[in-house]
DNA sequence: AAGATAGTGGGGTAGAGTGGGGAGTAGTGG
DNA sequence: CCACTACTCCCCACTCTACCCCACTATCTT
């Protein structure tokens, strides 16, 4: 289970390190794709799949559909961590999440987010003002 | 059963001394998470499951679940005790509940609560005297 | 009163994070 | 077809943090 908040820095190359304790999580393959709001994802190549499949099945007949599988799919790319565990992360992908140098690595279960830390900072901010509402309504 | 309060204090290094009535309570493995109302939450790793099952269930395609689940596995850590039964609490948990250098825990059944000392007294204080009231709301 | 155990503090070391250099490869132009 | 360039991948080196171990004090128990 990935768990926990990292700040790291992106080094002239894009490179980054990944976070010691997501590694093994990780095994060795990863993949990076378009995230939600406004972010990068990245899956331990193994699990890529399922979630693959759930956008995979949403019917291409509908345009909404079709936006999504584009969003996820063009933008996915199999990245492989050298031996430093540190992962390239193409320009195109970084322009996209509006990442510069001072990133954010957080752990969400099955996957990885890659923030721009003062974009993290505010959305997490966004948070934390209605976690306890939408707990209350969780509760029963 | 995690029953009663006790007051610890941070060392320089964020460690926290776990008190020794809780040790055998948490087995080897605790995860702490950002909770509610302000405080830290302490589980045992087995208890851990169910609430991060109830979590994951969320549907990420909505926007709401994803802030949700977000909130809280970035926010949870696995922290190992070390030999004298203490746990290094992350800087960003610390300044997410507020606490300083001085700490209560409390035993709250299935997990730990980890306050700053001062905010604990006041809502201990506020409980208090509103404590038939909410019981009388809770009854059926 | 003495010993044991809990709580607190500090120092050393392995490893994580970051930066830079060099070789190999693909792509482009002459 | 060859040569040059540019980019990528891999390796080496340094710094700093975090973890682990040891030591001390206070309190509770026998």
């Amino acid at each position: 289970m990935l768990l926990g908040e990292h700040d790291h820095t992106l080094d002239d190359k894009n490179r980054l390190t990944l976070p010691a304790k997501f590694r093994e999580g990780l095994g060795d393959g990863v993949v990076v794709t378009r995230g939600m709001d406004g972010c990068l994802y990245a899956y331990a190549a193994e699990h890529w799949h399922g979630t693959a499949e759930r956008i995979r099945a949403l019917d291409p007949l509908s345009r909404e559909s079709r936006m999504m599988q584009r969003h996820f799919f063009s933008g996915a790319v199999r990245a492989d961590l050298d031996k430093q565990g540190r992962m390239v992360l193409p320009a195109s992908l970084l322009e996209s999440a509006d990442i510069r140098r001072e990133v954010t690595v957080a752990g969400v279960y099955d996957h990885l987010e890659i923030w721009d830390r003062a974009k993290w900072r505010v959305h997490l901010h966004e948070v934390e003002g209605s976690a306890e509402d939408v707990a209350e309504r969780l509760a029963n």
